[in-house]
DNA sequence: CGCACGTATGAAGAGTCGATCAGACGTCCC
DNA sequence: GGGACGTCTGATCGACTCTTCATACGTGCG
């Protein structure tokens, strides 16, 4: 911690205070950059996109998102671990759904930037 | 392209189809996922949180965040070639402001989520 | 009970990423 | 013009990530 101003050069000193303190902490920094490294992956990322209309298994996940049911199954344990889905076993199938609102915001707001939302949001003709 | 269910048991065949429907282009989740991972490494995510305020110069970036100035500038070319800030030269120092508005959406809904925000936009109490 | 099925896990290999060092470029000041 | 300064670049290396194969677990069915 407090890496600070050894040996680096400063320009506008108040800008720089300014903005450290403004700064989220480490931690948090860090928590974020990791969330976002969840969803910097295409196969989690159609995951995720699939779970946006609802819960779904294993097997179907697979098929919707085009990669082999183990690649899903070590994905979504990930996924999991970060409590971005949860698990719900019934019989001998797993049920996946999302579990983080924050995480379905910024999967909502990448949808509507990419410009595959008309038919969910005409709005933006 | 359609990898499809070559060999892939399939439980709810009208849910996967609803979902493979809805899902954007290979094309679209891989830049979608190559913008999340720019925002996904803590180097990075600070650079752009400290250019939410306005533009800096590169020294001001290192100090500001916490990392030699080597590492800003590889991060920073890294972003201006994917289009996430931009670049304005003024004598021998470079200033550094964003330049995608999706971006700037993003790192604001992060803030707001990790609730380091109060000071910037007081409205939320 | 034994087997088939859906899912989870472990390990290994290839590929990618980030930090760092050393040096090059262009610009300003004297 | 010479030198200091701010920035950019290339190369290298260790660490991490993703994919795949093989296997293990638990559940329901006959």
């Amino acid at each position: 911690m407090e890496i600070d101003a050894c040996s680096v050069r400063v320009v506008d000193a108040d800008k720089v205070a300014a903005v450290r303190a403004a700064m989220p902490s480490e931690q948090d920094v860090v928590d974020l950059a990791d969330v976002f490294g969840l969803l910097a992956d295409p196969g989690r990322l159609r995951l995720l996109l699939a779970l946006i209309e609802g819960e779904m298994c294993v097997c179907d996940l697979a098929a919707a998102s085009g990669q082999s049911e183990s690649a899903v199954s070590h994905a979504l344990r990930l996924l999991r671990a970060h409590r971005v889905v949860r698990a719900r076993r019934s019989g001998r199938m797993t049920f996946y759904n999302l579990a983080d609102a924050h995480v379905r915001v910024l999967l909502d707001l990448a949808l509507t930037h990419v410009g595959h939302t008309d038919a969910i949001h005409p709005e933006r003709t």
